[in-house]
DNA sequence: CATGAATGAGTGTTCATTCAT
DNA sequence: CATGAATGAACACTCATTCAT
């Protein structure tokens, strides 16, 4: 075997992960348990390494909370106002495009746990519930409200407040994170919801109603 | 009359409110901060009593919480199933006054704390998840599924998926709990929502969706 | 027997002591080992509580060191100012007077060792070195100050720099504190110093070499 | 003439001083935080190194320590012998001489940083205490003595107890120093002390106190 | 019943020391 | 030799729980 194609040294390999293996471990645990439940030495066993090595990366265990927020939430929010941009369709089918794509690519991801933490522990840290207005909320909340706008001006919608119509495309989205990471892994299969078909008949009830037809 | 009858001596009479006001207090305590974050000195200096008392109504910190949680949850149901029975109107007007009342009787209330806590610490207190969902959700639901059901079999509805449905008129009321329970109180007042006003604009398009009108 | 008579409740009684008990404690062992190298579970220990109790009366550890100077400092300056004020006889009597005095109420008690912890900590608690420089070196230096100004003002000394010869009173008093705590313990019994013999002598030496005699 | 020859290659050179580097900073931050507050790293880094490499010059932090304080000693006891040897003049003159000789070769020196350091850590390094007594204390106290005895047998001073007038000698001397290193640097300039100045008078006044004149 | 002083197990954090590279 | 990532024992501090008064 060529040497020259061989593996960098495990020790370093290592330690360029460390951080996302940690990132990742912190974002299961603090999901799952919440920020003041997850002790740090579980976090780090669950990544693998000592108590100490956690604190060579994060110099604190809420300077932990919040760079898994930070890394878990950044990027989703970018890509998706790419792909907006280049859609070919009704506004109606971009609405249910959008969710579906929503679920498909956050809330049916590790990282939607993101959502039912912040709404658990905004109180206790502010600073980090105005950050991910700013960076998460905010852009996907614009995202929607081009669509609808969208709609309106083409003849295609009602002109309904859009501000709260916005909260109609969303709540459907984030009552699926929230049960996924409650509710949900304490009922029984025959009672679980399926995420693709509810979004699908909320978007078609909502589109529905949105939608100026003739008689109405 | 004599006053010394009528009226019970005040000492009496806080003592039996005791568990009242502990419960109250670690309601508000625990929604605002989490199970974990809430210290139960606080809790006890909250309702004017010392950390020993607090212990002599509650066995443990856990104890109540789940009190807690079983006390905020009875009443609102039952007296929702009531008035739903003798509703006179369309169905789609019964799912907007059901979505209305649903609102002022539990959401605009502290108690609706509730439901932010039980999604917050659902891993961590299975069973009290599992007492939530059987006593709360499932009758919850069954009014709404009702409700839906009658629209259908009286052909004002289209023949959707209740199921699904059910989550289309729910999801938006707990958005307004979590919002109000979490990012609400760090936005700024300009961008606060109008509950009533959202609700309204949702049952409306949700029952525009779903009614079956002539040309669709 | 007179029950009105009777000590009051063990666990009140113990109470109040506490503090003091703690201080006593935490002089002995920050002394002996230094701030940082001393344990708080030590100190509490030695004064016959928990480690939880420590912290109920001393919000931290750099607290607990702050209220050990401050207690065993501000009394003995105070006392010593008024002694001082009615002594009769020559300046150079009552320089002698002054040093043993010192020696008696603060050198040859446990509270010297605090000198040694200022030496020891002066750079790492700055505010408190400062506090202790105002609070008991000035006060201090302003009676040697003022005896030696006496002696000058009344012919009995030279004209020196009192400001200097201030250090060559104090110098022999804390060389003796500061031995006491640091070589003493290790040194045999034979070579022990007799501070009151090598007070006796230095002060002697020192007011013979003040006083202004004829011939010089 | 080939620099390569002449001057050693830089890397090399800075190997051999490694220890002493270390050494250096190690004495500097000893004194100045005291051995248990200093942290190695912090040694190793303002020695130019890693905390690594320190452990490969030293086993421990506290082998460090004791070579500290050995290495900052055995020179300049020493030197101060032979010199007293053959010194021209009285003994009081000597006196004084070697007072500020002390000063000058060692208080006024980074070294006597080891003085405090010594003051401080006695009781936590007693065999340390023990070698610097012998090493050091021992061996300056003999100089002085000496001195002492010299003017006592050649009737130039008075009989006194000469192990306590040695006190009397270095006192001031290690009151400097202390000072130097605790109090010293919390001091606005204006109360700085002038050591040459302070040494010269006590020296003389101590010489006068010490002297048979006639009249007395 | 009510209190609040006392407890001690538990947690976040530090830092001397090791060792693979 | 030198490095610095990793370790884990040790420590400051917290807080649910107990119990003497």
């Amino acid at each position: 075997m060529n040497p020259s194609v061989s593996v960098p040294p495990k020790r370093e390999r290592r330690k360029q992960d460390r951080p996302g293996e940690l990132l990742d471990a912190a974002l299961d645990l603090f999901v799952e348990k919440g920020f003041a439940a997850t002790r740090v030495e579980e976090v780090a066993a669950r990544a693998g390494v000592s108590k100490g090595t956690l604190f060579l990366y994060f110099p604190s265990k809420e300077d932990l909370f919040k760079a898994v927020v930070r890394a878990s939430v950044v990027e989703p929010v970018h890509q998706g106002a790419l792909e907006v941009a280049n859609f070919k369709g009704t506004s109606g089918e971009l609405l249910e495009w959008m969710m579906l794509q929503w679920w498909h690519r956050y809330g049916d991801t590790k990282a939607s746990g993101i959502s039912k933490l912040i709404i658990s522990e905004a109180s206790n840290f502010p600073e980090l519930a105005q950050f991910y207005r700013a960076e998460v909320i905010e852009p996907g909340h614009a995202l929607v409200r081009n669509a609808l706008n969208r709609g309106i001006a083409q003849g295609e919608f009602h002109a309904v407040d859009v501000e709260l119509a916005l909260h109609s495309v969303m709540a459907p989205l984030l009552f699926l994170v929230m049960w996924k990471h409650s509710m949900g892994p304490c009922c029984p299969v025959s009672e679980q919801i399926q995420p693709e078909k509810f979004i699908s008949q909320h978007a078609q009830l909502l589109v529905r109603g949105l939608t100026l037809s003739a008689p109405l």
